[in-house]
DNA sequence: TATCTAATTAGATGATTATCAAATTAGGTG
DNA sequence: CACCTAATTTGATAATCATCTAATTAGATA
């Protein structure tokens, strides 16, 4: 269930030490101590804290040389906060646009060929989405893309990789921010493979 | 400063009954007893839990003859929950406003006697905001002042003591909780000295 | 290799808290 | 008034958790 998962973002946003560390890293990155020395605590309380933030996604971590920085993902929390809002409506939305499994089997059947090329862009909406869907898998949560490695990415499957790029974006399975690409949390996305 | 509000909020929302009351009270109102059965407790825990939604002002009650129906403020919860993500934003917006060592060094030098008071408050933002820095910095971090306290150190440079306290407030260089002042950690401050 | 730095783990302590049964209260209604 | 119903308070218990010190680990540097 989604309780569990919107429990635990409050949770960890109910702590004064652990909003004070989101509000730090909202400014940009940060590493252990420095933290530790502008909260006025020890490292391991910080260790404790970012572990927890890290569990639910809110931050990520970058190590250069013996410094790990810790970043804080803007996306997550926005739509993280935003998720109390739409619990109990949600489900008419994904409900929507729910597709069965062996629905999507045959979708992937008729539009890729044997050596996994698609064929062309389905024009039929649902049908579409479920092939954005399963030519994005192989990228990685967390991890950030420019357009070149995108786009040399796509073209494994198809030839226009704009299009495909751009339709990606604009059923939010991932966002760019200035020329970098990263994947949105599958909550997000009209279809999950 | 309202990071105690939002720790509070977020704590509220960081227990599952409680999630599961907000879910249902979004639906429309209900008295204690059908949130009981239908979550399986009993009456006491579902007064323990809405008086806590009630203390952050998430739900409201009306009585009908003998029982109390709960009602959820839903303006209040989209507020709350988009809380977390403008806090710090004046900040950002006030960190452009660099002032070099010199010109700070200036300023004091221009508002400020022999003998250490401050002649007049200075009217240019700028300047009252090194003025505000100025004052401010033999305050301990993370120490709590009552009022008496903070207004006997601020007549040491001024006499208006009250404008000054106010405009530590309001540009968070401190925050208030019930009558305690404390400082805020130095990235919040427009201006450090 | 030895050494340095930053982070983490382990373990302890004190504080907070979710839940319930029992008793009590607040407000009706006969 | 006596009685009823729904909610609250009280007090107890078990669980969770924030923080620290001391010890350890991970990686870089010399």
């Amino acid at each position: 269930m989604q309780l569990d998962k919107l429990v635990h973002f409050h949770k960890a946003l109910g702590d004064p030490t652990r909003i004070r560390i989101v509000t730090l890293l909202k400014q940009g990155p940060l590493h252990g101590q420095a933290i530790a020395n502008k909260l006025g605590l020890k490292p391991p309380t910080i260790t404790h804290h970012v572990a927890k933030l890290r569990d639910i996604g809110l931050v990520y971590q970058r190590r250069d040389r013996n410094t790990i920085y810790f970043y804080l993902d803007h996306k997550k929390l926005e739509f993280n906060a935003n998720a109390i809002l739409k619990i109990g409506e949600e489900t008419k939305v994904t409900q929507e646009m729910k597709v069965e499994e062996k629905d999507k089997l045959s979708i992937i059947k008729n539009f890729f060929d044997a050596d996994g090329t698609l064929k062309q862009i389905p024009s039929q909406q649902k049908k579409k989405l479920v092939a954005l869907a399963y030519m994005i898998r192989q990228l990685e949560p967390g991890k950030t893309y420019n357009e070149k490695e995108i786009n040399e990415y796509i073209k494994q499957y198809h030839g226009d990789f704009a299009t495909i790029r751009r339709e990606w974006v604009m059923h939010h399975f991932m966002y760019r921010e200035n020329g970098q690409y990263e994947l949105n949390p599958k909550e997000m996305w009209p279809v999950i493979f």
